[in-house]
DNA sequence: CAGCATCCGCTTTGATACTG
DNA sequence: CAGTATCAAAGCGGATGCTG
């Protein structure tokens, strides 16, 4: 990118990170860890595969990205964020919260599952701090993500070992519990089945700015 | 901007918000306040004017911005911030706490005051919070910044009526200032100034990253 | 297959000039 | 003051080809 050649932090930032597609490149590599040049293009609907080479290299170039040339005898090399990368997650968390309202136009767009736990972290909290651990698996079509919810809510893809409770739905209304569009308590209204201890996911109390 | 068409709330907000110039405007509008068009093209240095004119119309479209039509007699319209804009700062707050160490590498390039207000909130807190407000001025070439302290640290532009102390010195001191390169204490070996009661500057801490 | 590089048509950006 | 008009240069998206 162009520097803007302004002293300005924001500007800065934008200088190495203000391309199109760089941010999304971080969100993958903050969301699964470690990726494969293909897991990268895969997670990455849409992107020309020399765009995604070029962008490697500039986030290399400035510290963000490092690669691990493959242990032997495999030779897959692996793209991950270094500390100044992992330092973006703030940024995106930001993004996502203020992103989550539009994800009700969503239609016909690409669909990831892990890419719900971006909004999930930035919107849900916990509404009961200090009783203890719940786990809740939400499955929707071919993916899984494990929520953990312990004072803080963390997110991630993958099933959960032995999960207080299952939520599973459409996309849609999975994506209208995790944004703040419904209460847990309207799940069963909305489509959603949940199995087990219900009372895990009324734990959850969605913080979201009510703008769209 | 082409639309990533991917179900992310990230993605969706750079939809909106990713194109080149759109987050500067944004920051320009929450630093200053309402603007006019004029005023933008000054605090986007480098911005082509048919730019400007673009992503207004886009950003007023998306709901970020109103242009309201200016009180008679003098026919100047003013841009500012809807709320679902405003909704942005935190945004821009995570990513001045990142680009920050950054400024480090902006010589040559062009600065205005207001830009510092972003770094000064993200990075710096209140030592001493409950300790009552502390107002503090800072002096650079041209420009005037105030820091009121008092539990938060809020960083406008302009001069402060009755400030508890007054910092002044060569921008590139200050910037070390206010972004946690440099400690109050040590701000006189740097080539600042204090005037007034320095144990107001003292009462700021950075809560910077080390990263570059 | 993983990991690119090259080529080409299209869109976006940047610089400047001009207008109500 | 608040833009529009024009045009060259850069960037992007898609397809395809090359290499270990």
């Amino acid at each position: 990118m162009r520097s803007y050649r302004q002293a300005c932090a924001i500007a800065k930032a934008l200088d190495v990170v203000g391309d199109r597609w760089s941010l999304l490149i971080i969100r993958e590599l903050l969301a699964r860890g470690a990726c494969r040049y293909t897991d990268l293009l895969d997670g990455l609907p849409g992107i020309a595969t020399n765009l995604l080479a070029d962008r490697l290299r500039q986030l290399e170039t400035a510290g963000i990205v490092t690669r691990d040339p493959g242990a032997r005898p495999v030779p897959v090399t692996l793209i991950r964020l270094t500390p100044g990368g992992e330092a973006l997650r703030p940024v995106l968390l930001a993004l996502a919260r203020w992103g989550a309202p539009l994800l009700a136009t969503a239609d016909g767009d690409a669909s990831q599952a892990h890419w719900l736990t971006f909004p999930a972290e930035a919107i849900l909290t916990d509404r009961k701090p200090g009783k203890g651990r719940a786990v809740i698996e939400i499955r929707t079509e071919d993916e899984l993500l494990t929520l953990e919810v312990d004072g803080v809510v963390h997110a991630r893809t993958g099933r959960a070992s032995r999960p207080h409770a299952v939520v599973s739905g459409p996309r849609a209304a999975l994506v209208d519990l995790l944004t703040g569009r419904i209460d847990p308590s309207e799940a069963a209204a909305a489509g959603l089945t949940i199995g087990g201890d219900a009372k895990a996911v009324r734990r959850l109390r969605a913080s979201a700015d009510r703008r769209a």
